[in-house]
RNA sequence: GCGGAUAUGGUGAAGUGGUUAUCACCUGAGGUUUCCAACCUCAUGUCGUGGGUUCGAUUCCCGCUAUCCGCACCA
């Protein structure tokens, strides 16, 4: 199967079978927005607890939050998202290059400066000792011109970005003839402005005053609330916080499926130690999610580890964890040492002290924080695109089959009748009955059993439980498994605890 | 965002400037049934959207929307 109808095969597939919707898509769909269906926010859920559950409950010194996604706007300028993503940007059709609007005029400017520069060098080399810097560049007529010219298209830039005239910045590039440094061509594309952050208004009426964003990372309302947890919970060093909920980037381009939408989910958890202590606890915690990643078996080779060489402003050291993904190796989970990055920042602008107090150092100090922050939609697809295999069985016949974790699963067995009378639609029903507290079980009695089997396998769960006529003697019944297709006898009295044996969460915790 | 391509039932495809648009799978109802997509009967459901050309457009042209591929973007 190639790569790219790996993808498409993995999205029809989704759709089919209620895992991934486009999202409104009565109304044409809107870009790169998805829903998650019947089955598709099972098995998010799934993934969610078992992050949870490996984070938080197996963790002595994690805690969860679930913080507001409005937050307080100087939330961002702390953070730095405010004033690295607002710039006008233009492109040159020709060399397909990407300017910030305000830059390319800028360095206009620049020129036309480095050339009064040249006529005062010029008129210093000529007047020598005698030359009156500022009586020429009041005088000159040349310098008074050009001086005059950078005068006007800073008024006329200001004008138009005060205005919020992108079209105005556009039509001053063009007044001004400036060319693209690489393809010398006058060929721009519209200004537009990057905003990476979503706007709206608090409060029913509109102003500037009610201004605020939604949230591009979930890790701010971890740090704003360091304090509220760590004296709450009275934590000490180390300890952490996690935190699962949407976030909100306004990418220019998003692509790929669910792999990068503008609405997404992401599972973070920062972890405060002592500085100093901060690499050690970057390698324990890139070997956790390491482990995390391989007790989910979807084959080693599929995972890649990235150091980033180049650092983020607030990280010292960065490493991805790449999966392979039907378009190739692409970033799944991000581990990242933040430094005292953002306590440092919340703390200056909030002028709250946001510190920990060492009783045995008798110090104070700003803790240093080791990010894991991973995408849950693209985990998901992960997950999806991993299972999904078409096989061709030794009889000719061919089946599809979600190869989906047994415990991630979004339905964990289902229960059949062989067929649909006899009494053996109640016994089934029994048998659901028993099941249904602890796992989420499915019953169906339409069409024949094999038919049945394939319709379990298409959208992976892992065990089919046949009741047959021997089932109302012998009080037991065909237990059929999901990837290598083989049965087993179990008694009913069993079952409960066998089905939990082979989906229950805690089977992931074994390995 | 640029360039290229695409848009036909739930999924995958065929087809046409002119009568009621075709097929497979899926889905629903009934029958049959004895462990891997069996069979029979019946049924539901499709030309993305807005314009234009035309006597007539699902088909040709343009815009929009969405998707895919490449480039670019992704602290």
């Amino acid at each position: 199967m190639s790569a790219e109808d790996g993808l498409k095969k993995v999205i029809s597939h989704a759709k089919e079978y209620g895992f991934v919707f486009p999202s409104s898509e009565i109304y044409d769909g809107l870009s790169a927005a998805y829903d998650y269906g019947q089955l598709g926010s099972e098995l998010k859920n799934n993934l969610k607890q078992y992050w949870w559950t490996a984070m938080v409950r197996m963790n002595d010194n994690i805690v969860g939050i679930d913080a507001a996604i409005f937050m307080h706007p100087t939330t961002w300028k702390a953070s730095g998202h405010v004033d690295a993503f607002n710039d006008p940007l233009i492109d040159n059709k020709n060399s397909k290059k990407r300017y910030r609007a305000d830059v390319l005029i800028e360095e206009f400017i620049g020129k036309i400066e480095s050339k009064i520069n040249k006529d005062v060098a010029k008129g210093k080399k000529r007047f020598g000792d005698d030359f009156n810097e500022e009586e020429f560049r009041s005088t000159n007529p040349n310098v008074l011109r050009r001086q005059q010219k950078i005068d006007g298209i800073n008024a006329k830039f200001k004008a138009a970005m005060d205005a919020d005239d992108l079209a105005a910045v556009k039509a001053l590039i063009e007044e001004l003839e400036i060319a693209c440094p690489i393809s010398g061509s006058k060929n721009w594309t519209d200004v537009r402005q990057f905003n990476l952050m979503f706007k709206t208004e608090l409060g029913a009426v509109s102003g500037d005053s009610g201004v605020v964003y939604l949230r591009p990372e979930t890790a701010q309302g971890i740090f704003v609330n360091y304090l509220n947890v760590q004296k709450s919970g009275r934590m000490k060093l180390p300890f952490g916080i996690a935190q699962i909920g949407k976030a909100f980037r306004n990418e220019i381009i998003a692509r790929q499926f669910i792999f990068r939408m503008r609405e997404f989910e992401q599972m973070e958890m920062q972890f405060f130690v002592k500085p100093g202590t901060q690499e050690e606890w970057y390698n324990h915690w890139k070997e956790a999610r390491k482990s995390w990643h391989a007790s989910l078996g979807m084959g080693d080779e599929n995972y890649r580890f990235h150091d980033h060489i180049k650092l983020a402003h607030y990280a010292d050291a960065a490493c991805d964890i790449e999966f392979n993904f039907p378009m190739g190796f692409k970033e799944l989970e991000g581990i990242h040492s933040r430094t005292d990055f953002d306590l440092k920042s919340h703390e200056e602008h909030s002028g709250k002290k946001l510190r920990f107090f060492d009783p045995e150092s008798k110090e104070s100090f700003i803790p240093y924080v080791v990010e894991t922050s991973i995408g849950l939609d693209r985990l998901f697809l992960a997950v999806l695109s991993n299972a999904y295999t078409e096989e061709t069985l030794d009889s000719g016949a061919t089946r599809t089959v979600l190869s989906i974790p047994p415990a991630i699963a979004p339905i964990k067995a289902a229960v059949l009748p062989l067929i649909k009378k006899d009494g053996l639609p109640e016994k089934a029903k029994e048998i659901l009955d028993l099941l249904r507290i602890n796992h989420n079980v499915q019953y169906d009695e339409k069409d024949a059993i094999g038919r049945r089997y394939r319709r379990q396998d298409a959208i992976g769960t892992p065990l089919c439980i046949t009741v047959d006529h021997d089932s109302l003697n012998d009080n037991a019944v065909t237990v059929r498994e999901r990837d290598g297709m083989t049965q087993e006898r179990v008694a009913i009295a069993d079952l409960a605890s066998y089905v939990d044996s082979k989906v229950g969460m805690h089977t992931l915790f074994n390995k």
